[in-house]
DNA sequence: CTTAGGG
DNA sequence: CCCTAAG
């Protein structure tokens, strides 16, 4: 797939539902002045429009949804029409089925042949493998070929574009040429049209829609100019043309050679230093506008991974092209207002589109959840567990001071904690249940997974507590290392943060430190800062472990 | 799902 | 901590 160069005449046909769609065949001279691309949308249950993901895409080509689509230019902002805008029969998917589109491909066959060819290109566009497009696209020379991602995403041509190519040959056996339209006079005057007007001319309801379209949301406004203005301004930044060598300046596709200038181009500027960086539209971009920033966030990985530098990411402002790169996504934290929509700009075949955040949750991670929930209370858990354990710490110190006689050999001085820690642990642990753990039994999915900073919290860290890694160790001294599930289950049942791989970690780590520590081991090599110190009893507790298993690993 | 290991 | 390959 790739973007589909063409030109459209009368944006507000297309939206008024009737497909009398009017594209102008490509003539080099309208090409240019009205470049349009179109991009898959897909055509949600309540019949708006949403950009279509990688996903789907493939989708339809698998499933043989049609999508329809979406027009996207300066004269014709983020207006979109769909392939049978009349049919509501949408599939579960809320994706058009493909036999729905049958009656369009009649329609196509109604129109007037210029049109209907046009429609025709742009429609094979959206399924031809790349070399096919050769007609419309080496037209013109500001679309930089280099850049056109030839993605065979859609490998077979989806059922209903196929349908139109069908047509599409037996019409051009009779339109070979596709010169001037002559519908010269039927044509509102253009020069005078350009960018506004569309939307001008629209209805409310049809620029409610566009609205919806342009930010996935739904509006009720009806002021016309304040919808204008935001569709206008939601086009024009994030509308860009990253095939290309065009920006959107001014509202306006101007090509863009020089360097110098592609950095403050209104499009690609990541990470929201709209302002400063010499914005087009400094006009009415003021308030909320500006404040719709890009946070780069590809994948999952990179969403934790940039989780915690996306503040000082540079912008990687120089090379509009390379952020068009193949199937890049990222996501834009659009606030409105008072709600923050995310959503991804998903690089489709060249073109970039916004697509909601659907939720990239990792599978699997109530957790995630917890600590989100947890958040906001961690700092005053981590004081009590600190103060729990300092506490502990004093027990411990007091108790083995008070009877000298358990202390010695490490079974006895593992119960000797263990007592006493699990008291402590009690406390710790009733504290925890009362703040959190109540919380992170039965909270599941109420925290979103995308928080303020637009990405995915790394599970926050949880500092081990002495008491933790008591029970750890005892757990381990019980049911053995390995049982990190059993472990888990009976010994950590209270601490819900705690998985068995973190004890497993956990266990490792003590491990670690255990033998870094043991051959220069004076007794008192105290780690000073960053963790905990570990008493000396635990660590030798956890030598013997450690030994008893490396001995006997597979025994039992 | 649970473990083990690498990152 | 996270991720993932292996049972």
């Amino acid at each position: 797939m790739r973007t589909v160069v063409g030109t459209v005449e009368d944006c507000i046909d297309m939206f008024e539902g009737s497909a009398q769609t009017r594209i102008i065949p490509l003539s080099p001279t309208n090409l240019i002045e009205n470049p349009v691309t179109y991009k898959l949308v897909r055509v949600a249950g309540d019949g708006r429009l949403v950009p279509a993901t990688d996903e789907e895409i493939v989708e339809v080509n698998e499933t043989g949804y049609a999508y329809s689509i979406r027009c996207l230019s300066e004269s014709c902002p983020r207006v979109s029409f769909s392939v049978v805008p009349t049919r509501r029969n949408f599939s579960s998917s809320g994706l058009l089925q493909s036999e729905y589109v049958e009656p369009y491909t009649q329609e196509v066959n109604t129109q007037p042949e210029d049109e209907r060819l046009a429609m025709i290109h742009s429609l094979h566009m959206l399924s031809a493998p790349p070399d096919a497009n050769i007609q419309l696209c080496n037209e013109t020379d500001m679309f930089d070929e280099d850049h056109v991602h030839h993605e065979p995403l859609l490998q077979q041509p989806i059922p209903f574009s196929s349908n139109v190519q069908h047509g599409c040959n037996v019409d051009q056996s009779n339109t070979v040429e596709p010169t001037a339209p002559p519908a010269d006079a039927q044509r509102p005057d253009f020069s005078l049209v350009r960018g506004e007007i569309c939307l001008n001319n629209l209805p409310i309801k049809a620029l409610q829609e566009t609205f919806k379209a342009t930010f996935g949301r739904a509006t009720t406004v009806t002021d016309k100019t304040w919808l204008k203005r935001r569709i206008t301004m939601g086009l024009t930044n994030s509308c860009n043309v990253p095939t290309t060598n065009l920006t959107v300046k001014d509202k306006k596709l101007v090509e863009n050679q020089d360097k110098a200038n592609d950095a403050p181009s209104s499009t690609d500027h990541a990470d929201g230093h709209s302002n400063a960086s010499g914005h087009s539209l400094t006009e009415d971009f003021s308030s909320e506008e500006r404040a719709a920033k890009r946070v780069r966030k590809p994948t999952r990985r990179y969403i934790e991974e940039l989780s915690e530098n996306d503040e000082k990411q540079p912008v990687v402002t120089s090379k509009d092209e390379k952020l068009s790169e193949k199937s890049e996504v990222r996501s834009i934290s659009v606030s409105l207002g008072k709600r923050v929509t995310v959503t991804r700009v998903v690089s489709l075949a060249g073109s970039e589109i916004e697509v909601p955040y659907v939720s990239l949750v990792r599978r699997s991670c109530p957790r995630e959840n917890i600590m989100a929930l947890m958040e906001c209370h961690s700092s005053c858990l981590e004081a009590k567990a600190s103060s729990g354990e300092s506490n502990m710490l004093h027990n411990e110190v007091l108790k083995s001071a008070s009877g000298p006689d358990q202390k010695e050999s490490a079974t006895s001085s593992s119960n000797n904690e263990e007592d006493v820690l699990t008291e402590v642990d009690e406390d710790m642990e009733t504290e925890n249940i009362d703040s959190s753990g109540n919380s992170s039994d039965d909270n599941n999915n109420i925290g979103l997974p995308t928080m303020q900073g637009g990405g995915l919290r790394r599970k926050h860290h949880r500092a081990w507590t002495l008491s933790e890694v008591t029970q750890l160790v005892e757990g381990v001294a019980k049911y053995g290392a390995g049982k990190w599930s059993e472990i888990k289950k009976l010994s950590f049942s209270s601490h819900s943060y705690r998985t068995p791989v973190d004890l497993k970690d956990k266990w490792r780590n003590l491990l670690r430190t255990n033998f870094a520590q043991s051959p220069s081991n004076i007794m008192g090599s105290l780690k000073k800062h960053g963790s905990m110190h570990i008493p000396m009893q635990i660590l030798l507790q956890v030598r013997e472990l450690a030994e008893k298993q490396a001995l006997v690993p597979p025994n039992h």
